[in-house]
DNA sequence: GGAGGGCAATGTAGTAAGACATAGCCGCGA
DNA sequence: TCGCGGCTATGTCTTACTACATTGCCCTCC
C-alpha cells in the first residue's frame, strides 16, 4: 500500500507552480530539500497517522485529499479539518508523546516525510521558515474555530453550504476546480462527522439543498450553482487571497 | 476602564514563580522584556480585541480570565475558548488584516501588550522564542480541537462535563485553585456559548450534574466532588504535565 | 450470473435540545 | 424602599435531530 516514491527535487514541486504559495530563497528551498527524509505515495483510506501513534515524523501532503479527526472511546467520530494539498501535518505531536488525532487519506495521496528533530534546525538556520510554520499553524487553528462556529451554532443547513462552499474556495486556490466541477472525495458519513450531524440528517439536508438549487453533485464532482446564495446562507467571509507559506 | 499600569519586569513576572512555565536564558527574557510595550490593567467585561479590528498587537494574559468568541451576523455566539493566565492573544491577526476574533475579559486582568511588528525581530534574533510562539500556536489548536470535538460528539452532559474538568485541570496547574474550590468567573450564558448548546438546557443539564453529586457550585467556587466520575463521564484524557512556555 | 460490500435514499418513531414565557433572587443605585 | 438589571430556575410546547430498519443502486470479485 505505502511505498516509496522517487523524491522530486523542491525546486521543482510541482505545488511552487500553481502560484498560490509564497516564494522563498535558494537557501531555504535547499534547506527544505535537505530535510525531506523520503516521500511517500499511499492509497485512498490509509492511516497516515493513527490517535495515540509515537511516530515522530512531520508531512506535508503534496497532493491528495486527507483528514484529521479524532474518536471517543465508544467510536463517535469528529473529524476537524479536511487537509488540501500543500497542508502541513504532524506539528501537535510537539506537545505530547502521543499524536492526539488521526489523519486518513480520502484519495490517492503523496506526502514529503520529514523527521521532527530537525526542526529545531529549521528554526535556527531558517527564522523565516519558521516563522512560516507558526503561520501554517495559526491558519490551521482559525479553520477549526470557523468549524466549531458551524457545529456550535449553525443550523444543519447552514454547517453543509459553510462547508461547501469553504472546501470549494480552498480548492479553486489551488487549481482544483476543473470545468467539470470539483472532484469531491467526500461521502455523506464524512460530512456528517465533520459537522457533527448524524448521517440520516445529513442525508435529508443534502437533498433538500440540492432540491433548493443551490449546488449539484454528480459522479462525485460538486458544481455550487449558486455560490453567493449559499455564501449568503453560511454567512461566510472570505479571507483575502494572499500567498501562502508551503514548507 | 483601561488603564496603564507600572511595568513588571519579566523577571520577576509573577507567573514565572509558580512552575508551570519553562525557563528561559537571560537574553530572552531581556529580548521580551524590551519587546514588551506596556502593561494595561482592565475590568471584567472588557474588551480586547474585537472582530473585525485591525489593531496590530499581540498579549500576553498575565492575570485574569477573558475568552475568545465569533459572533454571527445575526448574533449568534460562539466561545472557542477560555484564557487563563500565560495564554497569547493576538497571532491570528499576521492572517488577514482585521481580526477574526473577538477577545473579551470575564474578570479584572493585567495584560503585556507587544507591538506585532517586533515578532519578526524575536524569530530572527531568538529562535527558541520562535519555536515557543509556534509551541503556543499549536496548543491553542489542540484545545479548539477538543471543543470542536465535545460540541460535535459529546452529549450536553458529557459536555459541561468536559468543560469542567478541563478547566479545572489548566486552572490547577497555575496554582489557582484554592481549598474553597475554584473560583469560576462564567455564567450560563457563557457556559452555553462554549457548548454550542442553548441557555436553557445548559440551566437543566448543569443542574441535572449537580444532582448527581459530581460538583457543587457556591458562590461562584467550582468544587469538583468526584472528578473521576467526571472524567469518565467526559471521556477526557489528560495531557501529560509539562512546563509550558510562556512569552 | 450471483453474492457481497459500500453508499445513498427514505420512512417511522423516539428523544434531546431549542423557543418562549415567567418567576424568583440578589445586588445596586436613586 | 422601590425599581431595575443581570442571572438562575422552571414549566410547557415545539422541533430539529437521532436511532433504527429497510430498500435500491452500482461496483467488484469470484
Amino acid at each position: 500500500m505505502t511505498h516509496m516514491s522517487p523524491k522530486i527535487p523542491c525546486k521543482q514541486c510541482p505545488l511552487r507552480a500553481t502560484g498560490a504559495f509564497s516564494a522563498n530563497t535558494d537557501s531555504e528551498i535547499e534547506f527544505i530539500e535537505h530535510m525531506k527524509k523520503r516521500e511517500i505515495s499511499v492509497g485512498a483510506g490509509s492511516s497516515i497517522l493513527r490517535e495515540g501513534d509515537d511516530r515522530k515524523e512531520l508531512f506535508t501532503l503534496l497532493s491528495g485529499w486527507a483528514f484529521r479527526y479524532r474518536t471517543l472511546s465508544d467510536g463517535r467520530r469528529q473529524i476537524f479539518n479536511f487537509l488540501l494539498p500543500g497542508d502541513f501535518i504532524g506539528l501537535q505531536h510537539q506537545l505530547d508523546a502521543r499524536h492526539p488525532h488521526g489523519v486518513e487519506t480520502l484519495t490517492e495521496s503523496t506526502l514529503c516525510v520529514f523527521p521532527s528533530d530537525r526542526l529545531w534546525d529549521l528554526y535556527r538556520t531558517h527564522p523565516a521558515l519558521g516563522f512560516d510554520i507558526t503561520w501554517l499553524t495559526a491558519n490551521e487553528e482559525l479553520i477549526v474555530d470557523e468549524n466549531l462556529l458551524s457545529v456550535g451554532r449553525r443550523s444543519a443547513t447552514e454547517r453543509i453550504a459553510m462547508l461547501m462552499i469553504h472546501l470549494y474556495k480552498r480548492a479553486e486556490r489551488l487549481g482544483m476546480v476543473e470545468p467539470d466541477g470539483l472532484r469531491l472525495p467526500l461521502n455523506q458519513q464524512h460530512i456528517a462527522d465533520a459537522l457533527g450531524l448524524s448521517l440520516v440528517h445529513t442525508n435529508k439536508t443534502l437533498k433538500r439543498l440540492n432540491a433548493a438549487g443551490l449546488y449539484t453533485l454528480k459522479d462525485g464532482r460538486l458544481k455550487l450553482v449558486n455560490p453567493a446564495a449559499m455564501a449568503r446562507l453560511a454567512d461566510y467571509y472570505a479571507l483575502p487571497l494572499r500567498p501562502r507559506p508551503l514548507i
